[in-house]
RNA sequence: GCCCGGAUGGCGGAAUGGCAGACGCGGAGGACUCAAAAUCCUUUGCUCGAGAGGGCGUGUGGGUUCGAGUCCCACUCUGGGCACCA
């Protein structure tokens, strides 16, 4: 494609004038109104792949946009550069993490500045840089300080493949590993945790506030899954001082309970379980805590049509509600985990209880009248049958009598559950910010002094595949004195969950000046909370979740004292970009590198290209078709450009009607470009500048040609409404029209003129019975009366009606009548 | 199974309850050219018709309304999230 200009001289001459001169860097005491824009922490996968383009795209004209809406924006860029796949490449080329991770911030930088995305680069941050592991590792031992982060034993996944702990993101929906498809296996470990249950209510209840897409909203609070009820005892049968303490949630359906369920790993298991019955249980035990424990549990099916494998105690429990014996099985269908690891069961009114009642030959009774047509357990609302006292209440009241029976009767106390579990933070692997903890036999567990950090894990450790992390091995680092009473102690080997750095990262960004904390709460106030945030959906819930709870707690923890509780004000998640069906990314290998079109269509193409293709946050589909709708993208730039260099224009010198319409085109298109770009609606935008080239282009080949202030008036807004979107042509065409004049960056943005948004006339639209019978050239103004009148004169419509009187008329002027025959 | 989205020309997509298909891709025709590319212009939902013009049309079936792509009900297909959480 031969294109009127010289893409790559352009663009590289204005991104070296970006970078040089430092235009988007932002000064801390920048008297501007703020906003604060950012795209998620990257991890370095190398050069830029298609959904990085799309981000930074988006982030990139967030940026202008808000630049010359006059606002300071702060524009930070830096890399999430720990993390397993650098390990791995290490491991098999008998190499350093860092070498491989370091060059390919360098590529993934050097992408982003070939698009033409701008930053202040004096605030660039990475996470295995020993400034930022410091304050990471001197957050970690607040949070230890204050109990936030402590350590337990705790089921990890291990894949025997790899040799190595996973973590839960890297163990697929089938319960295998994604990288060697070898079944994760469960073991038992000592780990450290955050205690992210503490702030389980808060985050849930904060979701509400928050411009947030609604289903990133919906996926925090599934994740976090509150549930109320009620905890109480079920007496055994055999010793009634004795009891087993259970959690519903319908405590309603109690007169149903017709045995009940302790999870394999329950503490009272074996006090419950009589000598004939130890066989049985025994055997259920060792299966569920097998190699195959995650086939178990995760599985694509249903979770209520798994199988319901159990066995019998031989003990009872008394209902409370009947006072009948029921038997209490072991199975493992109840989590140790959730709750009391104990349940009461009721098969009428709850799924899985129903399945494995079935299996077993257990009793159902029911205790909500079910319409006639349900069979199994029905879980809806209905009078109670079966049920004593609450006999013909419906669920909302049974619940509350059943509530204050257990509470009078049965130790009841009403309680919130949650799903969230705390946050396993520890990972046995070497690419990670050390846990900067020393273990001593007399002391305990002792946090680094905070002048010893950051601790930096050395060099010259070997990286095998024996499963513990490779710093367990290494002597020198682990053997230590003890801080506080200097006899010999180790160094905690394992390193913090990567998820650890991309949680405050964001507040770095802020003041990565100060040397003596993290940042200066005051300098981070300024800009907090994040204006704009921009990212993929895929971190809907992890992410976002562990960066909430970071900053409540260093809120709580007086670290960023007078900080907004909530980090991302506003966040827009972008679409997914599809190659054949499958999400395109780095690991899948199926790329289409964006260097490929900067010599061609130049990032400014690739980049209107992905404001065009469709709505932001819909996915995208790259097939045959995407080529040449990336070519059009760049036709549309060069019609720009041969219009701006007068080919082909004619002029005339008075101003005539046309030159007013013309005029007052370049105005909508002002009003339509901004509220698109607020309501990002990125496609619409690019639509009317478009149109609005169109409208130029007609009207200046014309052979009566236009007038020279309207045709320069109009490209010139062109260029101040383009320049966020395609930023280094539309600084080159205004430097070279307006030399005298700063940047077309640093113009403000263009303000429509309300008189040029008033139309003479406008088509005013006839129906008769709904179908399109006449257009009207009538006055904005033109009343209710006039329309209506104005219409049943037109001939089309005096045929339609033919000779019948309307029977009605809806006038809704000016833009159309309907009449009804 | 539960919870969210989505379904509009050949394709990507536009449309505060008021002219369905903006804008672009692709197609067709033309101008320029020895020719091609590039560029520019015209045209392009389907269908009947020589034409004027008519009929049909936003996944399916109902409903509300003067009027529905848009609102309501019931489905179908499709994408995603969660998934034995009591």
């Amino acid at each position: 494609m031969a294109r009127p200009f010289s893409v790559t001289e352009i663009e590289s001459k204005w991104q070296s004038r970006w970078l040089e001169e430092g235009t988007y860097n932002v000064d801390n005491d920048d008297a501007r109104e703020r906003f604060y824009a950012l795209c998620m922490y990257p991890y370095p996968s190398g050069s830029a792949h298609q959904g990085h383009v799309r981000n930074y795209t988006f982030g990139d004209l967030v940026v202008r946009y808000q630049t010359m809406q006059g606002k300071a924006v702060l524009t930070p860029f830096g890399f999430d550069s720990f993390g397993l796949p650098a390990e791995n490449a290490a491991i098999k080329a008998g190499s350093h993490p860092r070498i491989f991770t370091e060059a390919r911030m360098e590529e993934l930088k050097s992408s982003v500045l070939k698009l033409g995305a701008v930053y202040d680069w004096r605030r660039f941050v990475y996470s295995h840089d020993p400034e930022y592991m410091k304050w990471a590792q001197w957050i970690f031992i607040k949070f230890f300080e204050a109990g936030l982060a402590y350590r337990a034993m705790a089921p990890v996944n291990w894949c025997p493949g790899c040799a190595t702990v996973l973590a839960n993101e890297q163990v697929l929906g089938d319960g295998t590993c994604e990288r060697s498809g070898d079944v994760v296996e469960r073991k038992n470990l000592e780990q450290w945790f955050f205690r992210i249950t503490d702030y389980a209510e808060e985050l849930l209840n904060d979701v509400d506030a928050l411009e947030w897409p609604e289903r990133v909203k919906t996926m925090q609070r599934n994740w976090i899954g509150r549930s109320e009820g009620v905890e109480f005892d079920l007496a055994l049968a055999s010793d009634m001082s004795q009891s087993l303490r259970v959690f519903t949630t319908r405590p309603d359906t109690g007169f149903g309970i017709t045995y009940a369920v302790v999870a394999p790993e329950h503490p009272l298991l074996e006090r419950l379980t009589t000598p004939e019955q130890k066989t049985a249980v025994d055997t259920l035990v060792a299966y569920a805590s097998s190699a195959s424990e995650m086939e178990r549990t995760a599985s694509s099916d249903a979770g209520a049509g798994l199988d319901k494998r159990g066995a019998f105690t031989g003990s009872y429990v008394i209902n409370p509600f009947t006072g009948e014996q029921v038997p209490v099985y072991v199975a493992d269908y109840v989590l140790g985990t959730y709750g009391t690891g104990a349940i009461m069961a009721v098969p009428g009114e709850d799924e899985r209880d129903y399945a494995f009642a079935q299996a077993h030959g257990l009793p159902i009774i029911r205790t909500i009248e079910a319409p006639a047509d349900v069979e199994g357990s029905y879980s809806g609302d209905g009078p109670h049958i079966n049920s004593g006292f609450l006999d013909g209440l419906f669920i909302a009241e049974a619940k509350e009598k059943a509530a204050v029976f257990l509470e009078e009767g049965s130790n009841g106390l009403r309680k919130v559950n949650y799903r969230l579990r705390d946050w396993l933070v520890s990972r046995q692997r070497f690419w990670g910010c050390p846990i900067p903890i020393i273990h001593c036999e007399s002391c305990g567990l002792v946090p680094v002094p905070s002048d010893q950090l950051p601790v930096v894990a050395p060099d010259d450790v070997v990286m095998d595949k024996s499963g513990q992390s490779p710093l367990a091995t290494h002597d020198g680092f682990r053997n230590v004195a003890c801080p506080k009473c200097e006899r010999a102690a180790r160094r905690e080997a394992d390193t913090m969950d990567t998820f650890t750095d991309s949680s405050w990262y964001f507040l770095r960004y802020t003041d990565p000046f100060s040397k003596d904390k993290p940042f200066d709460p005051v300098e981070a106030a300024k800009w907090m909370p994040v204006d704009q945030y921009i990212g993929g959906i895929e971190h809907a819930i992890l992410h976002l979740l562990y960066a909430r709870f970071y900053v409540k707690a260093l809120v709580d923890l007086n670290i960023a004292p007078g900080i907004e509780r909530e980090p991302f004000k506003r966040l827009f998640t972008q679409g997914m970009i599809r190659l054949d069906g499958a999400k395109m990314s780095k690991s899948k290998g199926n790329l289409i590198a964006p260097e490929k079109y900067y010599p061609t269509v130049g990032a400014d193409g690739l980049r209107v290209f992905h404001l065009f293709v469709g709505p932001p946050a819909d996915d995208v589909d790259w097939t045959d078709q995407t080529e040449e709708v990336i070519e059009g993208c760049a036709r549309f730039i060069d019609r720009l450009v041969r219009l701006a260099e007068g080919f082909d224009v004619n002029f005339h010198e008075e101003s005539n009607a046309e030159d007013l319409s013309v005029t007052q085109a370049v105005h909508r298109t002002i009003a339509r470009v901004t509220t698109d770009l607020d309501r990002w609606s990125y496609n619409t935008a690019v639509a009317a500048l478009m149109e609005l080239l169109n409208t130029l282009s007609k009207n200046a080949r014309s052979p009566e040609g236009i007038n020279k202030g309207v045709l320069d008036n109009g490209i010139d807004t062109m260029l101040l409404l383009l320049a966020p979107m395609a930023p280094h042509i539309t600084a080159e065409l205004w430097e070279q029209r307006r030399p005298a004049e700063s940047s077309v960056h640093q113009q403000s943005w263009p303000i429509a003129d309300p008189a040029m948004l008033v139309e003479e006339t406008v088509t005013m639209v006839v129906q008769v019975n709904g179908k399109v019978k006449a257009r009207l050239e009538v006055a904005p103004t033109i009343s209710e009366a006039e329309a209506t009148s104005i219409a049943l004169a037109a001939p089309e419509v005096v045929e339609a009606l033919e000779g019948h009187a309307a029977q009605r008329v809806v006038a809704r002027p000016p833009r159309l009548v309907n009449v009804v025959k």
